[in-house]
DNA sequence: TAAAAATGTAAAGTTTTATTTACTTTTAGA
DNA sequence: TCTAAAAGTAAATAAAACTTTACATTTTTA
């Protein structure tokens, strides 16, 4: 699993802390996923790609079959 | 958050048991998902939506903002 | 270049997802 | 209608998401 939510935070000129507090999430939790720790809930990866006005599908991207 | 997999599921004709298997989950995990029991990870989900050839967003809706 | 803001990291603790087992109830087929 | 498959439920456990706190490092900006 990658995703590109550092990328689209950038694009959103957005903080690990902004963002977080919009998604109602800690910031370690952002930073957890964007340095793919974690595996987020798919509530959360809605909440992004909304946010991002991007699907889920290209927001995290699995990396095989 | 609701879910449309137990008609999806309905749809490709397979018990939640075969669901389980194809997804690599077990057959609780795939009807605690259809009960709203849980908020699946987003790799499960994107599992589930590419077999149901569907977006996440139309499998897996937010209730309200 | 010094200070402040942002990011990285880490550990302990909580909550929730997911597994396993087992049993009951419902649905479908012979 | 008897039987078997499927679905519902539940409880104990494991694993992972997420929180909180705290501090170090990097980047930005005054």
């Amino acid at each position: 699993m990658k995703n590109l939510v550092k990328v689209e935070r950038a694009r959103l000129d957005m903080t690990q802390a902004e963002l977080a507090k919009e998604l109602g999430v800690s910031r370690q939790t952002i930073h957890a996923i964007e340095k793919d720790k974690f595996n987020p809930s798919v509530t959360l990866a809605l909440k992004m790609a909304r946010l991002f006005n991007l699907p889920v599908e290209e927001l995290f991207i699995i990396d095989e079959d």
